[in-house]
RNA sequence: GGAUCGGUAGUUCAGUUGGUUAGAAUGCCGCCCUGUCACGGCGGAGGUCGCGGGUUCGAGUCCCGUCCGGUCCGCCA
């Protein structure tokens, strides 16, 4: 036996007690000849105390950091006790010791305020992850993990694996694919979800299931985006929304409770995607704090309701012209709103400018457009925008998609700025009523929106069947019957980030292929893709819908962390490498031939 | 595919208008130290300035290319 105890647990009430410890050198402190050694693992560190004639013994065969050792010795009270560790108030006085593995010198030190940069770290992530710090995020992932399967379990839901081989369907994101070398010239692909094989489990009458799965999506990567990334994916039978978005509110409240000790009684907030579009500009929005945007003028034809404000029809040809309202900012100088017409400027913003109306505190108004307007009028303006003395109005114009994007980047920068994007504050919400489909302007079809299992609102199934998905002319898309289409499909926001979406399934094989047909696949194609599930529909497939929630995203801001990779014990880096391992890498010559495999990289 | 920031000691960084022997902190090594816990004191070692080319009397510094890393846009049903 290597340690009668952790290093995180003795206290005082243990003094006088014979115990052996085991754990890393996190420091050594000489002092002529005496000795103190904080020993570290997973649950604390302890101090050590190593007499004259140890420390002797530690002269001829130096400690390093990291050197592994197992020591015997007496709990004993502190003369100078340490407030700051929870074993402040006793150390070890060590009888003998045992090096069991020596250390190279790290390369960086392993401590909360390391030295190390993240290229280093993640090269060495097996010391990283010693790191307090790491582990308290690895920590909190198991957490999470673990309240969220209880809450399930108790609510009857089974978790059941799903094959991670399975077929490649070129819809949505780029599969990972993997050949088959026993059946040369095919390929498995990872999947992107486990959508089909749980829809599948419900036929099957599972009628509520749930797995903490790993998904693969060759895509593009992000701060908080993985080629592998983990799904709570859960899927029930026999349930309408209200029914999902009650269990799952409940989940995350759940979750809330175990991991942070928050009890959230309040109903989560809801809206529609209509109204999350209209008013943040954006479709999960941050409700964390208001500045909602004024709508001054949108194009007739959009999606939204029509608007009788004319007058605010300033800039001339604008499709949108829409604002926000910065409370308490009228004061701003001219180099500040300078810097922000230069931040909406930038490329990944786009806007050619920004329009301002400083609402002083002595009630006058100051714009950036006075000789356009008169004092009335600026007035109107500024009442639209709801705004008090003090205020500050920033307004965007232009084409409808790039400026609302741009006005939700710009409300997000400005609350961000003035601090009302408190980390402490976790405001949920459901936003429901997506828009089945999206109209893709490269392969000028429409494409859907979420997947395409999804169901039309019943309402609209008639305007999907009834209607041709051709579209003549690609500029008047939203014209087109299809873009007033909406969804059984929701999603659940957390501080502004989409933590878990789903929705309600189509379970009739005549509405899928439907669907299929709009989304412009021929039946024969549609068969061959998805024939078996369709098949499956033919043999008494019930009502169904479900969600899947974010794993390492709703650990990242339960932990109060913009980037995922601090949640993942070995994650990869933004261009998909794993610089720990070195993967991906080339494979050898066997390998190729039994896959029968030739490389012809351009 | 695009934009942008960065690459200098083991590590994190500074390095002026292009100008002498490229610095600091930390880590590492040695000596001293019996109450430290970010220990302290003294001393020391440690550099292909990512790589290649160019401009120049002279390049860490300027230019071009390239590789690597971060962030973002596109992409992510």
């Amino acid at each position: 036996m290597y340690r009668t105890h952790t290093c995180g647990e003795l206290r005082i009430t243990d003094a006088n007690k014979e115990i052996t410890l085991a754990g890393w050198v996190q420091t050594i402190r000489k002092f002529g000849s005496i000795t103190f050694v904080d020993l570290r693992d997973r649950y604390g560190i302890t101090q050590l105390l190593f007499n004259e004639k140890l420390t002797q013994q530690i002269d001829k065969n130096p400690l390093g950091r990291e050197f592994v050792l197992e020591v015997k010795g007496k709990v004993n009270e502190r003369s100078n006790k340490n407030p700051n560790l929870l074993t402040g108030d006793i150390e070890i006085l060590i009888s003998e010791f045992r090096v069991l593995n020596k250390s190279a010198v790290p390369p960086f030190t392993i401590q909360d305020d390391t030295d190390g940069g993240d290229d280093i770290r993640m090269k060495y992530r097996f010391l990283d992850l010693r790191r307090n710090i790491v582990k308290k995020n690895i920590e909190l992932r198991y957490a999470v993990n673990r309240a969220a399967r209880n809450y399930l379990h108790q609510q009857n839901f089974i978790d059941i694996e799903t094959p991670f081989l399975i077929k490649s369907t070129p819809e949505g994101a780029r599969d990972f694919v993997v050949p088959s070398r026993m059946n040369p010239g095919e390929f498995y692909a990872l999947p992107q979800s486990p959508q089909t094989f749980k829809q599948l489990l419900m036929v099957s009458g599972y009628d509520r299931y749930y797995q903490i799965v790993k998904c693969f999506r060759d895509e593009d990567l992000r701060a908080d985006r993985q080629p592998e990334f983990t799904q709570i994916d859960c899927e029930m039978a026999f349930v309408e929304q209200e029914d999902i978005l009650q269990m799952f509110e409940g989940m995350i409240k759940y979750i809330f409770k175990e991991v942070k000790g928050i009890d959230q009684t309040e109903k989560v907030e809801r809206m529609t995607w209509e109204h999350a579009m209209w008013n943040y500009g954006n479709d999960k929005p941050d409700t964390r704090f208001d500045m909602k945007v004024a709508n001054l003028k949108v194009e007739s034809g959009n999606k939204f309701e029509e608007l009788n404000h004319t007058e605010f029809a300033v800039f001339n040809n604008a499709e949108t012209i829409v604002a926000i309202t910065v409370p308490g900012c009228s004061d701003y100088s001219r180099k500040q709103t300078d810097e922000l017409i230069e931040w909406v400027k930038r490329p990944q913003i786009g806007m050619g400018g920004l329009a301002f109306i400083k609402v002083n505190t002595d009630g006058t108004l100051k714009s950036s457009f006075d000789k356009f307007f008169n004092g009335e009028q600026l007035k109107s303006f500024a009442q639209y925008c709801k705004a008090n003395a003090g205020d500050l109005i920033l307004i965007l114009a232009g084409r409808e998609e790039r400026t609302r994007k741009a006005i939700s980047d710009l409300r997000l920068y400005m609350g961000e700025k003035l601090g009302l994007r408190k980390g402490e504050e976790f405001k949920l919400l459901w936003v429901t009523d997506f828009p089945l489909f999206e109209y893709d302007e490269e392969g000028n079809r429409w494409v859907a929106r979420h997947h395409p299992f999804t169901s039309p609102k019943p309402e609209d199934i008639e305007v999907m069947i009834n209607n041709n998905p051709l579209i003549e002319n690609a500029d008047k898309y939203l014209q087109h019957p299809y873009s007033k289409i909406k969804a059984n499909a929701y999603d659940m926001v957390l501080n502004g980030n989409e933590i878990g979406g789903g929705s309600i399934r189509i379970y009739q094989r005549e509405l899928q292929e439907k669907m299929f047909a709009a989304l412009g696949m021929t039946k024969e194609e549609a068969q061959h893709k998805f024939g078996f599930l369709m098949g499956a529909f033919e043999y008494g497939a019930p009502p169904h819908g479900g969600i899947a929630f974010g794993f390492d995203r709703l650990c990242a801001i339960l932990g109060g962390s913009e980037s995922i990779r601090d949640f993942i014990a070995f994650p990869k880096n933004n261009r998909g490498r794993d610089v720990m391992i070195d993967a991906p890498s080339t494979i050898d010559g066997k390998q190729f031939e039994e896959l029968q495999i030739r490389l012809d990289l351009k």
